[in-house]
DNA sequence: GCCTCCGGCCAA
DNA sequence: TGGCCGGAGGCC
């Protein structure tokens, strides 16, 4: 047994002993090496032999033992980078375990760099030497008086020559002589110090207090979140920065993250402006030689602050002591693909582990850190604009019931004035509407039925663009019947009510001359097809844009200065849970944009009872009782943040596999009803098929205190997928519908 | 994730 | 009989 005070210190293991490593293979298990020559500490960077391949690994920690010891490989090298300290291998496995993710894949997260086990790659570079040239030419004085020019500095060849304006065998000549010195250098550098007070600037009197309190937690070297409030313009990236100067004052590391749209030149030229050097800048338009070098400089102090995507959350930190998530609303945070996390969850995570602090700044926070502010469980900030109260757009309710619209129509002559004001102009309107499909009912007018689905208690969904009707619970879906399943009479079957489809019907027929384009999830075949729909509308390739719940995923039209929410009631009533704070935030996106250019926002709100109190809330600008209204529907719902959901996708090249093992998987529940979850599903997932595969979803709820994953995992231990057929896990999806 | 092994199937 | 393809399973 080691002695105690050893107990700090990673364990050593001696040549030949047993230990075991992690490899970035997906075998999710810890596999069993030999100890190299020289032995290895845990934590440490290896190479080692699996089957007939070389690959990498971290020396998690001794041996299993109980694989045959005959078979058991020798670790081939140790690599030359620094270890993996114990505070990332902790986050690796508790944020696997959280997202039901296998480790393997956490680790491979961790380790998006090429080429970390190859030797410190050198590069030459060239200063001047004391030697004297034997003869003096143009081109020969130009070079040196370029290096005298810059001191001591050094330079590469290709610099050096350009700076000078001479070829490249100027410079070499000169190093034969000694007149200039040719030196090897690694080619991962240190990035250039930061100044934490290189050009402090002046702050309000709000700024200032706001500062002192993020100071005063980064200096106590202790975790805690703190949710900073700012609307735009209100300098929250100011107010940010001081915590960012005192991590840095502090000698540690500071992380901010930011959506990946945000990462713009601007912002690092303001944080050089601060600092007087540039950050680390990761993401995924970082060159690979580049990561190479963050990755190597974050693990041994080189770099002080990294600017970057959520992914950067994963780099081996040395003495991190601030993340700072900026726009912490932004869904972008939340990884869609491959491992599903939301960074600013696992931020909070981290910073546990580091005892580092985080700050969660918005003008709009998302429901789930209003809470955990309002619980006390992070400190709150709100920061008010220096130019006054919050500017909101112009913003009014339309009450529908003074409205004598005919039947099948959903757009109301006072907003089709005003769209059509501003297709005049050259300007994007936005219908809004959170029903996916043609109409939400299908009616018989002989004897009043309603189509509903046989195995659930809902309503049949038509769906004209797939032509069939379709259960949102289920997903089970019909062809629609010509004759009524009740009463037998032919041809009274009729959809009543609006869904995205038929409101794209309306406004085509309402504005015959404008271009009319329609967003709805299930009406493209893959991400990237919507992805480019979408960036054609933001360059203004369609004046009236028709969308659900998908266009408030942080898309920027910037031409787009009204919006009419069709049915503003329908957030209200719970179809998605999360529609009522979408429709919220939509709001004040066009409040953003009201705020920075000429032209004004304008949102409408149809809305047959303009007097609930989330409408009201809205209205009058009431964040405040915005949020505690709809706190109060999730809470009486018992869906996040005050219980617990994952969405269960399972995708297969044909459409059928999926539905069921997805419907066995419902039958099967036992581990999910013993902790009192329940499962609903399975229903085409919210983008039905991409690449391809067709996805079927169900979706668990749990209550806030239930220990869901540890349930999860033996619920999914029963099924083993078979063929092309996959299971992916989301804690916590972004979307519930 | 990737490599290998093995069974099935086709052309001669 | 040989060769090629695709799915299943092992890798320490």
């Amino acid at each position: 047994m080691a002695a105690q005070n050893r107990q700090a210190e990673p364990e050593f293991f001696e040549a030949g002993a047993l230990v075991g490593v992690l490899t970035t293979q997906p075998l999710d298990r810890v596999l069993d090496y030999k100890a190299p020559e020289g032995g290895c500490w845990r934590g440490a960077f290896v190479e080692v032999p699996l089957g007939p391949r070389k690959v990498m690994g971290v020396v998690w920690g001794a041996g299993q033992g109980g694989y045959d010891l005959a078979k058991v490989r020798t670790v081939l090298k140790v690599l030359d980078v620094a270890p993996m300290r114990d505070e990332l291998k902790q986050f690796l496995e508790r944020s696997a375990d959280y997202t039901l993710t296998p480790l393997t894949a956490m680790l491979r997260l961790a380790t998006r760099a090429p080429g970390l086990g190859d030797p410190p790659s050198m590069q030459k570079i060239y200063r001047l030497g004391s030697g004297e040239p034997d003869r003096t030419t143009a081109a020969r004085t130009k070079v040196i008086e370029v290096l005298k020019d810059y001191g001591g500095l050094a330079f590469t060849l290709k610099e050096l020559a350009e700076m000078a304006d001479v070829s490249t065998s100027v410079v070499k000549g000169l190093v034969k002589q000694n007149v200039v010195l040719e030196e090897d250098r690694p080619r991962d550098l240190p990035f250039p110090r930061m100044q934490h007070d290189h050009a402090g600037k002046t702050l309000t009197d709000a700024q200032a207090e706001a500062s002192a309190q993020l100071r005063a937690g980064v200096a106590s070297h202790e975790y805690g979140t703190t949710l900073l409030r700012g609307v735009t313009g209100s300098g929250k990236t100011e107010v940010y920065l001081e915590a960012v100067a005192e991590c840095l004052a502090q000698g540690r590391q500071a992380l901010v993250l930011l959506p990946e749209i945000a990462l713009t030149a601007e912002f690092l030229t303001r944080v050089e402006a601060r600092f007087g050097a540039k950050p680390a800048e990761w993401h995924s338009g970082v060159t690979m030689t580049e990561r190479r070098r963050i990755w190597k400089m974050v693990g041994q102090g080189g770099a002080q602050m990294v600017i970057g995507a959520r992914s950067a959350l994963f780099l081996p930190y040395q003495n991190l002591g601030l993340i700072v998530v900026d726009e912490e609303h932004d869904t972008s945070y939340k990884q869609e693909e491959g491992v599903l996390y939301n960074a600013r969850d696992m931020a909070v995570l981290r910073a546990h582990l580091c005892g580092a602090q985080v700050v969660l700044a918005s003008a709009t926070p998302s429901l789930e850190s209003w809470v955990n502010a309002d619980q006390g469980k992070y400190r709150k900030i709100e920061l008010v604009s220096r130019y006054g109260p919050s500017v909101m757009p112009d913003m009014r309710a339309l009450d529908m019931r003074q409205d004598k619209l005919p039947s099948n129509r959903w757009i109301s002559n006072r907003l089709r004035d005003e769209v059509l004001a501003r297709v005049a102009k050259g300007e994007q309107a936005l219908l809004f509407i959170n029903r996916r499909g043609y109409a939400p009912v299908t009616i018989c007018r002989a004897c009043g039925h309603q189509i509903a689905c046989d195995v659930c208690d809902a309503r049949m969904v038509e769906h004209r663009f797939l032509k069939r009707l379709m259960c949102h619970q289920c997903g089970e879906t019909k062809p629609v019947p010509t004759t009524c399943p009740n009463c037998e009479a032919e041809d009274r079957l009729a959809p009543v009510g609006p869904g995205v489809e038929r409101l794209a019907e309306e406004a085509t027929e309402l504005f015959p001359d404008a271009r009319v384009v329609t967003l709805s999830s299930d009406m493209f075949g893959s991400a990237r097809a919507l992805k480019e729909q979408i960036a054609q509308i933001a360059q203004g390739g369609a004046d009236i844009i028709i969308g659900t719940q998908l266009v408030a995923k942080g898309h920027n039209f910037p031409l787009l200065t009204l919006v009419g929410v069709i049915d503003a009631d329908l957030g209200l009533q719970g179809s998605d849970l999360r529609a009522a704070e979408r429709t919220f935030q939509l709001m004040r996106q066009v409040a953003g944009r009201a705020g920075r250019s000429e032209r004004k926002g304008v949102a409408i709100m149809q809305s047959y009872q303009p007097e609930h109190p989330v409408i009201r809330a809205i209205l009058a600008g009431d964040e405040e009782g915005f949020w505690r209204a709809e706190a109060d529907q999730r809470r009486l719902a018992g869906v996040p943040p005050y219980g617990r959901m994952a969405g269960i996708v399972i995708s297969a090249p044909d459409a059928q596999a999926p539905f069921d093992l997805g419907a066995e998987m419902a039958r099967r529940d036992g581990p999910l009803r013993a902790i009192g979850a329940q499962v609903f599903g399975p229903a085409p997932a919210p983008i039905a098929r991409i690449r391809g595969r067709h996805r079927v979803r169900l979706l668990v709820k749990a209550e806030k205190t239930a220990p869901l994953q540890r349930a999860l995992k033996q619920w999914l231990a029963q099924f083993r997928p078979g063929g092309q057929m996959r299971i992916s896990v989301d804690i916590d999806p972004q979307s519930f519908l």
